[in-house]
Formats: C-alpha cells, sequence, structure tokens
DNA sequence: AACTGATCATGT
DNA sequence: ACATGATCAGTT
C-alpha cells in the first residue's frame, strides 16, 4: 500500500464520523479511493484490510508502539465477523515479554494500555466472498466495562506469573478466560530469551497476548444492533 | 466448528 | 530482533 496518507482525524467525534460513515461500503470502494490493489486473497497479505482501514481513517502509519491515534489515545481493530456478527478469529493485543522486562501490575501492563480505548471496525464476509466484496460494519468506540476489565486483570495476573516463573508447560494458549498466549513470531524457528523455572537463561518461541473469540464476540454484540431491534 | 500453534508482510 | 497489521491451517 502506498498512496498519500489522509488527514488524521482531529478529534474523537471526526473519527467517528469517519469510521461510521464506512458501514455498510465494500472493501473494493475503500480500496479504490486510496488507489489501493485488492488482494485475490489475504495468505500473503494478512494484515491488508486491517492497513486499508488505518490507511483511510488516517492512522499514523508504521509499526511505532504507540496507539494508532496517538492525539486522540485510540486503539484501532478491524476484527472479521460473519453475517451475525461474530468475530471469526482472535484478536492479537501486544507482544508478551518474555525477558523479565513484563509490567509487574496488571495497572501498569502493556495489555491494559492498549485496550483502554479501542475502535472497533468488524468486517463482514469470508470465502468465497472476494475481498473487495467484503462490507465495513458499523464501528464501535469501546473501553473494558468494569467487568471486563476484571476479566482481563485476572488473566494478565494468572499469564504474568507463569511468565515470571517460567513455567513453560503451561505458557501456552489453553491459559486464560478471556486473555490467552500464542506464538507470535515469524516462524516457530524465531527464537528470544526467557528465564525458565530454574533461573536458566533458554531460548523460547516468541508469544503475543490475544483476545479470545469469545470476548470479543460479547463485547460487539452488547453494542451491536441485531436485525429487528 | 472451534481451537491452538504457525505463519506472512512491512516498518522501526 | 521486535513492533505493527493480522489470517492460515492443522488438530481436536
Amino acid at each position: 500500500m502506498q498512496p498519500a496518507a489522509p488527514q488524521s482525524p482531529a478529534s474523537v467525534d471526526e473519527l467517528l464520523e469517519r469510521a461510521r460513515s464506512l458501514a455498510g461500503r465494500p472493501l473494493g470502494w475503500v480500496a479504490e479511493r486510496l488507489s489501493v490493489p485488492v488482494p485475490v486473497d489475504l495468505r500473503r497479505s494478512k494484515g491488508w484490510v486491517g492497513q486499508l482501514l488505518e490507511r483511510y481513517l488516517g492512522a499514523s502509519a508504521g509499526s511505532r508502539p504507540e496507539p494508532d491515534f496517538p492525539h486522540l489515545g485510540i486503539e484501532l481493530k478491524s476484527v472479521p465477523v460473519d453475517r451475525s456478527g461474530r468475530p471469526r478469529e482472535s484478536t492479537y493485543v501486544c507482544t508478551a515479554p518474555l525477558d523479565g522486562s513484563l509490567a509487574g501490575t496488571w495497572q501498569d501492563s502493556w495489555v491494559r494500555r492498549k485496550l483502554r480505548c479501542v475502535l472497533w471496525l468488524p468486517v463482514v464476509g469470508e470465502a468465497p466472498v472476494a475481498i473487495a466484496e467484503r462490507l465495513v460494519g458499523g464501528a464501535l468506540l469501546w473501553s473494558p466495562s468494569p467487568e471486563d476489565e476484571a476479566q482481563l486483570r485476572d488473566d494478565w495476573q494468572e499469564l504474568a506469573e507463569l511468565i515470571q516463573t517460567g513455567d513453560l508447560r503451561r505458557l501456552d494458549a489453553h491459559t486464560g478466560e478471556v486473555l490467552q498466549l500464542r506464538p507470535k513470531a515469524a516462524s516457530s524457528k524465531a527464537l528470544t530469551w526467557m528465564l525458565d523455572a530454574d533461573a536458566n537463561w533458554i531460548q523460547v518461541n516468541p508469544r503475543g497476548f490475544y483476545l479470545r473469540r469469545s470476548f470479543t464476540t460479547h463485547l460487539l454484540a452488547r453494542h451491536l444492533r441485531l436485525p429487528g431491534s
């Protein structure tokens, strides 16, 4: 993707207005306005949808460890959903520091900071629907409810303990009700350092924090209009 | 069908 | 190597 970046929205309202104006638009329409070619499939373009929408909405480009809209403190997440609005995939949150640099408390964690304010943008359609024909859904500006935050905090604390104690047996995607750890790397051969249970430095596959599908399903369902309402 | 582990592209 | 953006694809 290369064309000029639209100007960044000056306010939350402006961002929301632009995001909501996309509701019902096919991705092909967005791509055409940005003069971006649409891939035939996403196998070699896994981040394409998110990057397209970022660009259209004027998010600051690049992969800096900042919110997509730094001046607004808002993170943009596109999420693939089925036609009932249910997410088809889990949602990546951030890297899990395995090297001892993990925050000591939930309050100071990157997970909490990343999820403080998220603009969810559902994208409806899956194979065999062509990428260009998939539709942008209704944008949702979300911050965790007290209940959401309690669930996230509990899981984060459990996962943080696994990391801090080097409990490799449970350092996998099975742990956590709403938040989980999954591989996050170029391949299973990529390695990073961590301290194991016996305090020896070992090399392991890097992990990231992800939101389980059940969590995003519920958070979208609480806010989306259902047919007939 | 849903889940976990593996993977792809691009920029810092 | 790590951060961003995620989806793929094999297994359960």
